[in-house]
DNA sequence: GTAGAATTTCTACGTGATGTAGAATAAGTT
DNA sequence: AACTTATTCTACATCACGTAGAAATTCTAC
């Protein structure tokens, strides 16, 4: 569905009909989604002439982020469940963490 | 819903209608969300005379973080997920996952 | 400037998850 | 055996989401 995270460019409704183009979907099916989209304040959008030009409000790894610290703020230990997510976490992530906080 | 991991004990679905007394939930709808959580494996279940005891098949914090990771692992670059966590997460945060780096 | 094509909006339908609970059934208790 | 309680099965409303048609809007080209 994002698939404009993939373009560096904002994308027309039929630019990203052609991007999936896989899935043969209407065009109309695709405005839906992103309107859908904007209001969930995922994308947003600036008219280019007749179209308009969409571009995600945020990078994908920043939504992924967003989305982590969503879940974290469901714990009402953070500490504990920061803990638990470094012990779960293959040992790579914890060398990029350590990384990071230098 | 799950009020459960708040008791020390497995409880059963009647302990978890009392628990939350406040909803005045009629027993079967206890029972049927129980269900729903044990098909998803949050929870599991074991005879107890008539009844059964329910109990949490992780901690709260457990199942935070697998969530956690559950959306990193959607991440097609980790390392740059990481990063924008770490760069959105409150520094006392920041500090915890030093410590516990160590 | 009007006909035609492209774009958008509005509405709608199927599906699956979730909150809710009744009817029916199973299983102890007295 | 009668009664209470727990469980299962079925069901319904709502919501998100993937999908798209009909209608309205807006350029473009003649």
């Amino acid at each position: 569905m994002d698939a404009l995270w993939g373009a560096s460019e904002p994308m027309t409704a039929r630019d990203v009909q052609d991007a999936l183009a896989e899935r043969a979907l209407a065009t109309t099916t695709v405005l839906t989604v992103l309107g859908r989209l904007e209001r969930k304040g995922l994308v947003a959008r600036a008219k280019d002439g007749r179209a308009h030009r969409y571009r995600p409000t945020a990078s994908r790894e920043d939504h992924i982020a967003e989305l982590m610290r969503d879940v974290l703020d469901a714990a009402p230990d953070r500490n504990a469940a920061l803990a638990s997510f470094l012990g779960s976490v293959p040992p790579d992530d914890r060398s990029t963490l350590r990384d990071l906080l230098k």
